[in-house]
DNA sequence: CAAACCGGGATCTGCCATTTAA
DNA sequence: TTAAATGGCAGATCCCGGTTTG
């Protein structure tokens, strides 16, 4: 490790007599990346002999530094290169930073691994960004687990007004204090996202909602907002894709469409484009194998958006497990629920109940649908008086 | 009381491409 | 021209239990 910087002050040598330079990168690939700095400091004509001792000291102490706390300098030289080309940098006010926040030594090389740029912040521009998170956050250790979780959410923009016009921007909307909460500790994204951009979503849900005639857009975006705390971090025209998919495969009305978005099936509106039609296309093709009408592939996922959510392979291979297990496709239908369940979940259900010779004829399948808690002790009432 | 209804909680980053700024 | 900032993408469920209902 300390050959690196070993290799460092080497280059500078070499810079003062600029023939060896080709060999000498040769024979350092780690430093390849950095061949464009020479130029950069030759070109700084007036301080130049200044320049070169700071930069020198500071690069050493950098690559130092780093391993010192336990970063994976590969990763990170490999994910923003340019980080370690610069003149100054702030591991050092960073790394203490977030240890007085309680992030361990572990956890502040896990970041700056994956992060390098977070090297670049000012001490005083984390503390007004912290403060901004915790208007939203009660505590520092919940923030430091999201930037374990993500340290990109934290530091990929450094415009804190953005961060602050965001929170007031997304109270705006009526979200209150929980839902921030929610938002920010499911999709951190979310407040790193322009403050246009998120406004511009809300703004073509907002045209969704006119567009097929709804009275309230605010509200009908709020309650798509709530329902989905993803949506900030897709792309409006991942969204209007996936509503048009639905549209144009389900023939629903303006009113129905409505209805499904800012309900359930809100939850389906971030899928990825291609699986969403992979997915209602598979599941028309297996109901229809089932006997099913149209009008009943409609409505299941009317009732239960969800099924879109369930990759082809699984889903088929659920239904089949609940058919073998004597369900009938009839009752699926009408308590698509139990499809929210896990197969090995479902399997080992079905066998349970077939042991103590449940009758599904008679008392339906919501018995799927239940905790595991429930589940137990239903089975343990039915085996100790199994009478029908 | 049990069954049925219903909503909520966990979770979702890490990379690439493009645009902007210095 | 380079690095920083920003936008976008793929990936692909399962479970629990409070409350209402009968």
């Amino acid at each position: 490790m300390a050959a690196v910087a070993g290799v460092r002050v080497l280059l500078h040598l070499h810079l003062h007599r600029s023939a060896a330079l080709q060999c000498s990168f040769a024979l350092f690939p780690v430093q390849l990346a950095s061949t464009r700095l020479p130029r950069r400091l030759c070109t700084v004509t007036g301080k130049i002999s200044e320049a070169k001792l700071v930069v020198h000291s500071e690069n050493e102490s950098l690559l130092e530094n780093l391993n010192l706390m336990g970063v994976d300098v590969k990763m990170a030289r490999q994910r923003q290169p340019g980080v370690f080309r610069k003149v100054i940098t702030n591991e050092h006010g960073l790394a203490q930073f977030l240890q007085t926040k309680g992030a361990s030594r572990k956890v502040i090389a896990s970041i700056i691994s994956r992060f390098p740029r977070a090297i670049t912040r000012s001490v005083d521009h984390l503390e007004q960004r912290w403060e901004l998170w915790r208007n939203i956050f009660k505590s520092d250790e919940e923030i430091v687990s999201i930037l374990d979780r993500s340290p990109e959410s934290f530091f990929r923009s450094s415009d804190n007004k953005n961060l602050e016009e965001n929170i007031m921007f997304l109270t705006s909307l009526g979200l209150n204090s929980k839902d921030l909460h929610r938002l920010l500790t499911t999709a951190p994204r979310t407040f790193s996202n322009s403050v246009e951009l998120n406004k511009q979503m809300v703004e073509f849900l907002e045209d969704v909602c006119a567009e097929l005639g709804g009275k309230d857009p605010e509200q009908f975006a709020k309650a798509i907002l709530s329902r989905n705390l993803y949506i900030f971090i897709r792309s409006t025209k991942r969204v209007k894709k996936n509503i048009d998919i639905l549209k144009a495969a389900l023939k629903f009305s303006d009113a129905q469409l409505l209805a499904l978005l800012q309900g359930p099936g809100a939850e389906i509106l971030d899928l990825s484009n291609e699986y969403l039609k992979k997915n209602i296309k598979s599941l028309q093709q297996k109901m229809v194998l089932l006997g099913c009408r149209k009008s009943d592939i409609k409505k299941l996922i009317v009732t239960y958006p969800m099924v879109l959510y369930i990759g082809t392979e699984t889903l088929n291979s659920k239904l089949d497990c609940l058919l073998n297990g004597g369900i009938t496709v009839q009752q699926i239908l009408e308590k698509p629920k139990v499809l929210d369940y896990s197969t090995q979940n479902i399997m080992g259900r079905l066998e349970e109940l077939q042991r103590v010779g449940y009758d599904f004829k008679k008392h339906g399948i919501n018995i799927l649908d239940t905790s595991r808690k429930r589940f137990v002790a239903k089975i343990e009432k039915l085996s100790a008086s199994p009478d029908e």
